[in-house]
DNA sequence: GCGCTATGTTTGCATAGTGCACGTTTAGCG
DNA sequence: CGCTAAACGTGCACTATGCAAACATAGCGC
């Protein structure tokens, strides 16, 4: 869920837009305003969103943790990665890292596997089993996600899509990488 | 962060939309899709604002932890609450609500208070330490959206806005209630 | 090849977060 | 008054986490 305080509040009516649900033609009025409008949407659209993400993993059958669900996406997303490399993309120090993979391989989700190139380095990947769980999670969110919008106006998909991916891309969102689909499962365990 | 993994993959551009970063007259298209595009855009922007959520936490100066933070804010903008519905607020067992509410205490962030009418009953509510941080968290968060949507093309504000407002109101976000500010400070220990 | 430093991983220790089972105090009710 | 339910708190076990330190290996200069 993960709420956060509104404080400062607006009309919900946009002033440059019409009430009655039709996009129409979005001609931006003077725009004097500084963006607040928009920070404001955002952050409520923030939090419903947000509340969307921790709910489709609240729901699972709770045999896995947060914290081992996000490191499941990173190694999903990015391909085997090191241990350090999942503690770094997760923030957190690599000696967590370490026992979160424990953790993982011992559930099954992942397996350990050393570089042949570098001793040191271990490598982490997912076992089907972990794969199948990102797989599933992702998709109760894409439902979730489907159910809201079908619930608005037709009309208003198409703005909100090309907003939204303006706003992505200015916030940083890599634009559709997937090379992480298809790697292969070659096992370099020695 | 916590990211989600992406499988399927749509071209970046909106079909009913121009790409010169313009909106221009958005009527919407023939509208045959069944909003595909408009989850994927969505799954996006969660990955943006869950991630930014999440470093606004993390910039903290980390003398709360992020159940903490969810706790105070629950308690922030639902008023003084009782030891179980926060952690019914925060889907967490009421003995986990109780011993984060002693180190919420121990911090000085919040104060216990037993209600006069229901002996049993324990009201925790926030100390000005308390309210500060969650402020601030939030007030970080905010100038973080507006750094990033002073990066878009201000036309796409007023789409954007209006879009999102759609969206949050579909999700089931509360529209608007602010009736949490300014709830009077009154001890009611005995 | 031999030190020296940097990198990658792991372990020990302390603290926080969590669920479950159980105990205690109090409310509510017949 | 006795019984049940509600609201907290506690004990136990396990996960999550940071920090410091130990270890193994890589890379580099000589």
């Amino acid at each position: 869920m993960t709420p956060t305080a509104t404080p400062k509040t607006s009309a919900h009516t946009a002033p440059g837009s019409n009430d009655d649900g039709q996009p129409g033609p979005v001609t931006a009025p003077s725009t004097p305003h500084t963006g607040a409008d928009v920070v404001e949407a955002l952050l409520a659209a923030s939090r419903a969103l947000v509340g969307l993400a921790a709910r489709s993993l609240a729901d699972l059958d709770a045999d896995v943790t947060l914290p081992q669900y996000r490191a499941l996406v990173v190694v999903a997303t990015r391909g085997p990665q090191r241990v350090v490399d999942i503690a770094t993309e997760l923030g957190v120090n690599p000696s967590t890292g370490t026992r979160m993979c424990d953790r993982l391989v011992r559930k099954g989700l992942a397996r350990r596997s050393r570089s042949s190139t570098d001793r040191r380095a271990v490598q982490l990947r997912l076992t089907p089993a972990g794969r199948a769980l990102v797989e599933q999670v992702t998709q109760r969110r894409r439902d979730e996600l489907t159910r809201i919008v079908a619930a608005m106006p037709a009309t208003w998909h198409e703005p909100l899509t090309t907003a939204l991916r303006t706003f992505a891309t200015a916030a940083g969102e890599p634009p559709e990488t997937e090379w992480w689909l298809g790697w292969t499962d070659t096992d370099q365990d020695g």
